[in-house]
DNA sequence: TTTACAATTCACTTGTTGGTGAATTAGCTT
DNA sequence: AAGCTAATTCACCAACAAGTGAATTGTAAA
């Protein structure tokens, strides 16, 4: 193996296992939960040996926080990238709607962890001291917006930010994280590019059919 | 104990054991997933042997599936209860929102449960071939009020009733199932009552500011 | 009462599974 | 080149945890 500091190709390097461990152990809680997961077998996902997990990462438990924190923390950075208040109000909500789904559907791991984490009462997240600071600005943005929209005369008034945000986070998550047995009792595949596609139109009505008071441009 | 045909009060007693064990499953299967859940502790909860577990539910797996299956069951009936058709179509949605909510917010288990079906990929129901029968009547009774209102020149047309269902199930579900790390991340307590009936009154606000056409009367 | 069978308990096995003490080795510093 | 420390591997354990063969006991039928 060569030593090379600028692709920082060492045979040992602390932090890229640590990098290595968490998407291996984020897979792994993704796909089995966390009583369902193994940290042999995560081990072997990272191919390097189980003793440095419990060396880097204290316990099962606290390997989970850390997966955890890192996945808000993906997410919130790709929250920054949206910019809604370059875009007129009908046209930013309908993009965080967009954006919502397109995260949701491209990222399953979120929503399954987000599921463990909730089994579990959130406890892990209630332990981190950093996961307070990672409040999602989207609720003072999306506030933002719809003010602009009633001053502007076509959003109806009195809308709850955060009450929207999880109506909006809702919509997409229930289908998609329930998809297997919403498929399986209604006997039709619900993960088809037609079906998304319909979904994803559903909840762009539904939402700028509610907030909107001129529905004339639907 | 007492022999008594009447209140069916056995020492012995196949069909109370099994009733028994699956309420002690559910419980546990709720609080801790399927691969947390622990057959033991079913048993401690049951007051019953394991190995009579084993002796009605073949396995661990077969045992989460038989609870599924109940927990499908019980839903289904409470919707019969529901009668939807007797009302006006705008009161009849509003019922169904309602009645979504409380069912989820009074089965909690019924959320967790199905988060870990889904884990799972619902590969469990699949297996089961009772419960293609249990699609949801709610599906094409809702269908049934959409049209009726759109007749009646107050509901808008073009709604598809499986996208409306599931958008109704998930403003609902994904409050109650995600509210722990909901609440850790926003700090604020989103089960209080006053959180709860706001957020009842949004999710009426949301849906039926959508399907109503004349938006007078909200 | 006896009998037969179903309901229930007992005792036990086998393969994990989270976790750890101690040894080893790579690579940086001097 | 030597030495030091951090990164990594090795070998291992004790406590589970799903599952089972066989014995036991309640109960209903004959």
């Amino acid at each position: 193996m060569i030593k090379d500091q600028f692709s920082k190709l060492r045979v040992r390097d602390a932090d890229r296992s640590q990098q290595a461990i968490l998407v291996a152990a984020r897979d792994e809680f993704a796909q089995h939960g966390l009583g369902g997961a193994r940290m042999d077998r995560i081990a072997q996902r990272v191919k390097l040996n189980k003793r440095l997990i419990y060396y880097y990462f204290a316990s099962k438990d606290d390997l989970f926080l850390a997966v955890l924190e890192r996945t808000y923390a993906d997410i919130r950075e790709a929250e920054e990238q949206l910019h809604l208040t370059d875009l007129v109000p009908a046209q930013a909500i309908r993009r965080l709607i967009e954006f919502t789904w397109d995260y949701y559907l491209a990222h399953a791991e979120f929503i399954s962890l987000l599921n463990t984490a909730n089994l579990h009462q959130a406890e892990h997240l209630m332990k981190s001291d950093c996961i307070r600071d990672m409040n999602s600005p989207l609720i003072q943005t999306l506030g933002e917006i719809l003010e602009r929209g009633r001053a502007d005369g076509i959003f109806r008034g009195g809308v709850d930010p955060l009450q929207l945000y999880v109506s909006i986070a809702g919509l997409a998550y229930f289908y998609l994280s329930n998809n297997h047995t919403l498929s399986a009792i209604f006997g039709r595949n619900l993960m088809t590019p037609e079906a998304l596609n319909e979904r994803l139109a559903h909840m762009c009505d539904l939402i700028l059919g509610y907030v909107l008071i001129d529905r004339g441009d639907l």
